[in-house]
DNA sequence: AATTATCAATATGTCGTACATATTTATTAC
DNA sequence: GTAATAAATATGTACGACATATTGATAATT
C-alpha cells in the first residue's frame, strides 16, 4: 500500500541494499533491545563493501531509534518511539491537502471513540481537575484564554484516557488541527459553543452519565466540524 | 515531550548539528515540495564540513522521505509520507508492553468513533460489498475464513470512511492487534460473537440505522476486548 | 590495601580524495 | 532534422587517515 517504498528492485542502491541486509540479520539474528551488534569494520567486510556504505545504512536505523552507538562501546539495539519519526513529517508545509484532511478527521475520530475509556480511567482526582478547567473556562470572557482552555479541557481528556501513546498523538496532531481549524471565524465557533453541547455537558456526562450519552454528547460537542468535513 | 529526541546540548556530533541546521535552513528558506537543494559540495562548504558529514545528514531526510536524490539532477524537496516512517517500527519485538497496550487501545477507540464518518460517507455500492463480505461469513464454518472475512469487514468500514491515512494507520496496527489477539481463546471469541452484536447487526444499523444506536452496537461488538483492556 | 592518576587499546566520528555511475546537455554524423 | 555520440555534472561508493571518547589495565599516591 505504501508504494513509495516500493522502488524499482534492480534500481536500489548499494546502502539500500545494505539497510535490508540488516533488517533480515536483526530479525533472523534474533536480536533485542540491548544487544551489542558486531563493529562497523567487520560488518563491511562480510557483506563485502565499504565502511561508509554500512554507517549510512545504520545512520537510517539510528534516525528511527532502532540502534544508538557510542564510542569505544559500539552500537546497540534500542526501543524505537513509535511516535518521533512521525512527529518529524508533521508540517502543514509538506503535507498534501488531502492528508491533512485525514488526519483532522483522524483526530474527531479518536475524540468521538475515547469516550468508552474515559469511563474506565476515570477517578474523582481526574475529575476534579477537569472540573476545574471547565470553571477556569466558565469564568473567563477572555477570547484567547478561552482558546487556551479549551485545548486544555481535551487534553485534560485524554490524559484521562490514562494511554500515553494517545495523548501524544493528539498532542502530535495539533498543528494539523489548528491549521484546519484557523479556517474558521469566531462567530461561528460562538454560535457553536451556544447550539451544542458544552465543556460542562461532557464533564456532567462524564460524572454522572453513561459511555452511550457521553458518546452523544462528544458527537454534538463536534458537531460542527463533523459538519465541515 | 517526546524525551528521546532532547539530547544533550553540548553532546551532539556533528551530523546532528548538520542535520539541525539543514532543518532549520529548509524552514527559513521556504523550501516547498519540488524545489531543489544546493549540491552536496556546496552544501558542506558553506557550513564548512566535509560532504562525508552532510551526506549522512541528509541521507536522514531522505529516509524521512523530506529529500530525494538523483544522479546529476541534484537533490530535490519531496511529500513525505506521514505513516512510512511509523510502520518501519511497527514491531511487537520492539515495543515495550505499555506501548502495545497504548496502540491496541488506539485501534478500539477509532473503530468506536468511525462511525460518524461512515454514515456522511456511505454509498449503496459500498454497503452491497459490505454485505457480500458478512454474507460470506455467515455461510462459512471454517474458522480461519470467519477470521478473515472478520478482518475483511473491519477492513471495509475503514474503506467506506473514504479516509486514506485512517485505513493504512488502521493495517498498520494489525500486527500489534493480532500479536494482543493472539492472547485470547477461540472459546472466548465465540461466547463474545454469541453474547454480543454481530457484523450482520452493525450492517443493518449502518444502512437503516442512526449512528448513535452504529455507536452502541459497535460498542457491545467490541465489548470483550472493552472489558480485557 | 584502597583509591586515584595515567596510559594504551578500541570502536565510532570526521575528513579528504579518488573514482564509479547515471543523467543531462552539447556536439557530431547521417 | 533526427539519431548517435561525447562531454559535463552531481550523486554514489570506496579507501585511508586521523580525531575523539570511553573502557580497562597499569602505575602512582595516600
Amino acid at each position: 500500500m505504501p508504494l513509495t517504498r516500493l522502488k524499482p528492485v534492480d534500481n536500489l542502491s548499494q546502502v539500500d541494499k545494505i539497510e535490508i541486509r540488516l533488517e533480515e540479520y536483526l530479525k533472523n539474528e534474533n536480536f533485542n533491545p540491548g544487544d551489542l551488534l558486531p563493529k562497523e569494520t567487520d560488518l563491511a567486510q562480510a557483506m563485502g563493501v565499504s565502511r561508509t556504505a554500512v554507517r549510512e545504512a545504520i545512520s537510517r536505523f539510528r534516525m528511527l531509534g532502532i540502534i544508538e552507538s557510542r564510542k569505544n562501546r559500539g552500537m546497540v539495539i534500542t526501543r524505537p518511539d513509535v511516535l518521533t519519526n512521525m512527529q518529524r513529517v508533521m508540517n502543514p508545509k509538506l503535507l498534501d491537502g488531502e492528508t491533512m484532511k485525514d488526519i483532522f478527521e483522524m483526530r474527531l475520530v479518536i475524540e468521538m471513540g475515547i469516550g468508552e475509556i474515559l469511563f474506565l480511567r476515570k477517578t474523582p482526582e481526574l475529575l476534579k481537575k477537569l472540573e476545574e478547567i471547565v470553571e477556569k473556562e466558565e469564568k473567563t470572557t477572555n477570547r484567547i484564554d478561552r482558546l487556551k482552555y479549551d485545548i486544555e479541557f481535551h487534553s485534560m481528556l485524554y490524559r484521562i484516557s490514562g494511554n500515553k501513546t494517545i495523548l501524544r498523538f493528539q498532542e502530535m496532531l495539533m498543528p494539523i488541527f489548528d491549521y484546519v481549524d484557523s479556517g474558521l471565524t469566531t462567530k461561528q465557533k460562538t454560535m457553536n459553543a451556544i447550539t451544542n453541547a458544552t465543556h460542562r455537558d461532557l464533564l456532567d456526562e462524564l460524572k454522572h452519565g453513561t459511555p452511550s450519552e457521553f458518546r452523544n454528547k462528544m458527537q454534538s460537542h463536534l458537531r460542527y466540524f463533523m459538519e465541515k468535513i
